[in-house]
DNA sequence: CAGACGAATGACAGCGCTGTCGCTTTTGTC
DNA sequence: GACAAAAGCGACAGCGCTGTCATTCGTCTG
């Protein structure tokens, strides 16, 4: 319980107050020789400004909130969103002198709403980050915006107004694609998801994308149709497998069907990644886990959250590029380079 | 960004501000007829009172802060263990009006203490929960302990001084066994893990207790080795069904092993549950996610995080009973009754 | 070297709340 | 009905900081 205060700093360096919360503050308009005697005596006393008379004198709370969905119980991938989500907007807490409020909460209970306002109302944040599947839903939007709390949306989906922060799906699944090209595969497949997700159409996009970008002819025989499921990545595989010319390498619009995908290569005696490079999306936990462990693409959680962060307190609006932050090609063992056909 | 503060009350109500204050807070020494007249003006308002203003008066944060380990990269188990703390001492913190800062801490960075002190010396939370696996190490804990700052360890391992909250593993692993003799089963095999983990110890005298419990004999053919690998329960489970009189049920002190088990079972072609019931302990994420879902002892995290925020808020101590909270029996697929023999 | 102007510094009044203390009213007692 | 004790309430001074504005200092002009 440090009970040091500034006026302690000021008798201490021999100056008034005012001058101690100028140095502190990094304000202009200190003398050089005065600023170092100010500082010395911070170093000496061990001084901390006490955050609560700041924010009295300044009128601001130097927080930034996450609000975040909160499952009544937390499977495994949800939990690491969120906290990649928290350790990415911690980062860009700290070094600016914030701290970091999360507020999970669940939007089946009709108090969620209700609870959102009362959080705002009491701590004050100066700006909040919605995580999905929250930045989609409009009332949740509306509540934070009604506030006057600045708002940052993560990866809120197609047609978001506001600010946001979010990956591009198609530019992902195109580097991805890219990538099994440059590994030497020409017969690269694509494992379709459901038709109803959005970011699918995305993938799928990215998908052709990258054939173009690596020369490649698109083959309508190499795109088939997944529902997001296990089983239908084993189907797809099935299909791609029994096909006159199979292709040397699928990638799956997301993890579960590349699992799938797995699962069948192997019933089929055809070794990943010898004979079959495969590749996921999303890198869920399951991703790492499997044998061989799975080739994927990854949201990198921690640089969106850091990103808004930097938003909120720098109180940047930066440009749309700037909010759409790659995402990441994760390397593991079930992508190879093409055999070489003997 | 309400403006409403407590003078604004005050004068709506005709009462003096240190009244409203008495309201607020729940003082004693109001009339009911002012109470309800202040009570309404602050609904007619909606006021809610400056956390920082209230803060600086009475010289407290309320706030409490969750220290945990933060690997780089976080698989699935450690990252379901914070967030379910966090749910558990938020909802502590929240009713309250209290805060929560949540803290990650490396402790491979060389920086980590001096973070950890820094954080302490900014914020000054009025209490900190220390979760495992930092709660064990004494640097850590002295860093907080100097600060002067409450501390309460979360599981902290044998021969902990101070206050903490734990899970008793022996009466956990004595639940398990008699809710499996419960089912009727009369060999129950115990596959030991690693020796050097303490709490794999406490977990064997708890099956012991558990057999003595239900009035059942201690066969030391049905106890065997296992190191906490998957491998060490496949070895395990060969050797118990390979026994002349094999067990009907198999406990693993963790849940890899029981995955194990499972694993051996199947390729002995030994159907689980219907002749053989297989539990396991820990309820990491891959428990649900095998086939078939696993029966296994969960921490009660939450439980166990809002004890510890309720000793810091409430300031209380509690009894040694107070701070142990029962381990939680999931029930899944891979138990049942034993079957009538035909 | 006087005058002017900007840089450097300090005095002081809040920010919105609670603690202390004193005053007034009510309640209880015989 | 008089008096003491307790309950109810308000005035006011902080808590530790920053914003405003006044003041002093230093430097540069002609």
């Amino acid at each position: 319980m440090s009970k040091i205060t500034i006026t302690d700093v000021a008798r201490r360096a021999n100056v008034s107050i005012k001058t101690v919360s100028r140095v502190v503050n990094g304000e202009p308009n200190v003398r050089d020789g005065t600023r170092e005697r100010v500082q010395q005596a911070i170093l000496d006393l061990d001084y901390r400004p006490n955050p609560s008379a700041r924010s009295l004198a300044t009128q601001r709370s130097y927080l930034v909130a996450l609000i975040y969905d909160d499952p009544d119980a937390y499977e495994a991938p949800s939990c690491g969103y969120v906290v990649n989500l928290q350790q990415g907007l911690l980062s860009a807490c700290n070094t600016r002198g914030f701290d970091l409020l999360i507020h999970p909460a669940n939007y089946r209970d009709p108090k969620a709403l209700e609870n959102i306002g009362k959080m705002i109302a009491h701590a004050r944040p100066e700006g909040v980050v919605l995580a999905a599947p929250l930045s989609n839903m409009p009332d949740v939007v509306a509540t934070i915006e009604d506030s006057g709390t600045r708002l940052i949306r993560l990866s809120p989906g197609p047609c978001a107004t506001g600010q946001f922060v979010e990956t591009d799906d198609a530019e992902a699944a195109q580097a991805m694609t890219s990538y099994l090209a440059s590994l030497g595969h020409r017969r690269i497949a694509f494992v379709r998801g459901h038709a109803k997700h959005s970011a699918v159409q995305l993938r799928l996009s990215g998908y052709k994308a990258g054939l173009r970008a690596s020369g490649l002819d698109l083959d309508p025989a190499l795109i088939v149709d997944g529902d997001n499921s296990i089983a239908s990545g084993e189907n797809a595989a099935a299909q791609l497998l029994a096909l006159e010319q199979p292709p040397t390498a699928v990638f799956a619009a997301n993890d579960d069907m590349a699992a799938g995908i797995l699962r069948t290569a192997s019933r089929f005696g055809v070794s990943v990644p010898d004979q079959l490079s495969v590749a996921g999306f999303d890198d869920i936990s399951l991703a790492q886990q499997i044998y061989p462990a799975l080739t994927t693409v990854r949201q990198p959680l921690r640089a969106i959250a850091y990103r808004a962060g930097e938003m909120i307190i720098d109180d940047v609006q930066g440009t749309h590029e700037d909010n759409v932050i790659p995402a990441e090609i994760v390397v593991r063992e079930s992508t190879a380079p093409l055999a070489r056909k003997h």
